[in-house]
DNA sequence: AATGAATGAGATTTCATTCAT
DNA sequence: AATGAATGAAATCTCATTCAT
């Protein structure tokens, strides 16, 4: 998992446990930690090669020792960081037996991460509006299949709690995109709001409003 | 409402009423609704004038006659339709008591505006995500300010819910950016799913879920 | 014949009869003429947009809204000459008798040409020595193409020499690449030269050469 | 001949003797064979150091301790080889006697070599067709000295042809242009065409065309 | 008022060369 | 002496905007 790239040029495999081979994952990862900052604050074409040589303090050429166009940079990023997603995820909701407990670990974890990789985040809400992906043709593809396996990931998640009697019967994809549809809009309002320093705390409240609504509830 | 803009460039106020003026706003409507259509498929960095300009068979010249910069018929073209969107939701819902009845009005219009307006609706999802506008500074704020109106004008309807005892005490904001979350959501799914062919009769089960949840009920 | 890339942008064809279309084609032109003397100078490589945009006095965004490529600039550059070139030759033989007296018209107009065209030659000569074509694969296929045709000419008309009785039973391709080095050779010789100003009057000394040799000749 | 940059970065003369001196010599001799390779293939500018560090085996910096510069590499491996050329010419031309002999000699000892040496010979063939050398000044000068040299040695022996009365009163010059184009000319074609593998076979029927002629010949 | 050719600033990318290890 | 990562100047190409016709 996320280790595109992870080759040096010339088609040494990078062994991390050389230090040339830290140090070249070092370096890599200062440079992706730079243009994450840059694409969230920026966007892709707000972003110049120019800028991230600036930011990362290495030149323009060597960015391109790393990475082979800026594209990569930008789909690297994403698809590592997606994976990393992806794998907390996994790690988390494998730790509770289906129904409730699960959707209380996937809406917990969700916005940890997203709470602690906040221009990650950014990049990800806009990228996941674009239609065709605003990078390649091959990099758009790439992140839509780790999107719908993200989506994906959730559906499983909402219908083995319709199994456990959790959950009312319905279509777990449309309930699927729901819950990612407030976790996005409220992470989104809470990122941009500076007063809020801390999501993790307001997860009980989204699985309230999720599983309950927020009607009048009788007595 | 809608009205940057509304004078050709030599001063001359535009009168609907006469011939030169009905053209006027005629043309000016054509090159938004091209821009509508390229800006939602290829986004603004990959729209071109010439794109603009050969799509509404007006000439590049001709296009600056009408918009400053290519800024401004992004902005202009958000802006006029946030605007038509933020006075046909305010329409609905005053046709409506409050509580539970304008939030019905709500949701529907909402999916069908979206449902009638793919285009804009992708275009609207993607910059909402923006922090600083891709497009610019002065666009930003003006879309910025739109946007956190039709919030707003979300909450307002949740918090007469509150007082009239359909919904549960809450944070009206918060709830607000959820319903819209959910509504951005599945709209986006149904938009890049070519079978849904109706939002529209969508509206029940979004209502269910939001003021219900998709919790077990209690019999 | 040479009519590769005769549109304008957005696919209207050029009408030499419009005024539009004149001047198009003058400009287009005066690009051709700056490049002709820049890439004999200092090569494909050594020859920059900037360097062209100078000597044309155009900017260099006006180059490409005449050719796509520095690649276009060049091919076309050599083609549409060796269309003029072979069409030249043509004319040229075809006013003559097979045998003898093409060959003397080959000659003739071969040397009268390179003489008037001594940028083109210079290049020509240059490109022709190139086995990769230095600029694309498709430009080097048709340029190739080109070469071949000029060679297949020559050969043609020794073949009808031999044919006449006026040359010796021999491999007319052979014989065709000898008489064409020896025309490249000597016009390089004297397009370096710069007291050789007429290279024409020479024709005869190498039709001389050509046929009978240079060694002691029997009484 | 062939002892420019004979010393080693540090100011030691290289001594051919010494082991060190011996294996020095070999890697540059490795170095520049493989340079031979690939600027035959990719001409000057399409040949990158790194390149060449690869198919010579070497790092990057390692050339840099061989060669100042590419163009060094380029210039130095033309020159060398120009030099053997011109040696094993003169060492053929002087075990014959003048006049017919010696010109025998001669184009048997010139297709002999650029047989033997087709990457050189492509080379060569290129850059003598271009006026400002491709590649810079200084090389320009030193390879423009060595071709001169190499047509000089071509017109004495066809001075004295002339002396002995083996060649028909002419100008030694253009004659000497003359039979060196259709050496490469013919060269070019036989290089180019896999199917002819020996040129050498070949030279008496240059010597008969460059001596006869290929007209009809009395009797 | 409409046109579209011309402009040139700015972006991405390459690669010869250097230099710390 | 050998290495190869880092450098940054330079090249190609794009496209929003202007302006003469």
């Amino acid at each position: 998992m996320a280790n595109l790239n992870n080759k040096m040029k010339v088609h040494i495999t990078v062994n991390a446990k050389s230090r040339k081979g830290r140090e070249y994952l070092f370096r890599r990862g200062e440079i992706l930690k730079s243009a994450e900052k840059l694409f969230a604050e920026k966007g892709f074409h707000g972003t110049t090669m120019l800028d991230l040589a600036k930011l990362s303090e290495f030149s323009v050429g060597t960015l391109y020792n790393f990475f082979k166009t800026k594209e990569e940079v930008y789909y690297t990023l994403l698809i590592e960081k997606l994976d990393l997603f992806q794998s907390r995820l996994d790690t988390k909701i494998n730790q509770h037996p289906p129904g409730l407990d699960q959707i209380l670990a996937l809406i917990g974890a969700s916005v940890k991460f997203f709470e602690e990789n906040q221009n990650f985040f950014r990049i990800f809400i806009q990228e996941r509006s674009t239609v065709e992906s605003s990078v390649g043709a091959t990099a758009g593809k790439e992140l839509r299949k780790r999107y719908l396996s993200y989506i994906d990931l959730v559906a499983k998640v909402i219908t083995k709690g319709i199994e456990k009697g959790d959950i009312q019967k319905c279509n777990p994809l449309e309930v699927a995109y729901s819950l990612v549809g407030i976790l996005d809009s409220l992470c989104t309002y809470w990122t941009l709001n500076p007063e809020v320093k801390e999501f993790v705390s307001k997860a009980p409240f989204i699985c309230d409003l999720f599983l309950r609504g927020v009607g009048k509830r009788e007595k």
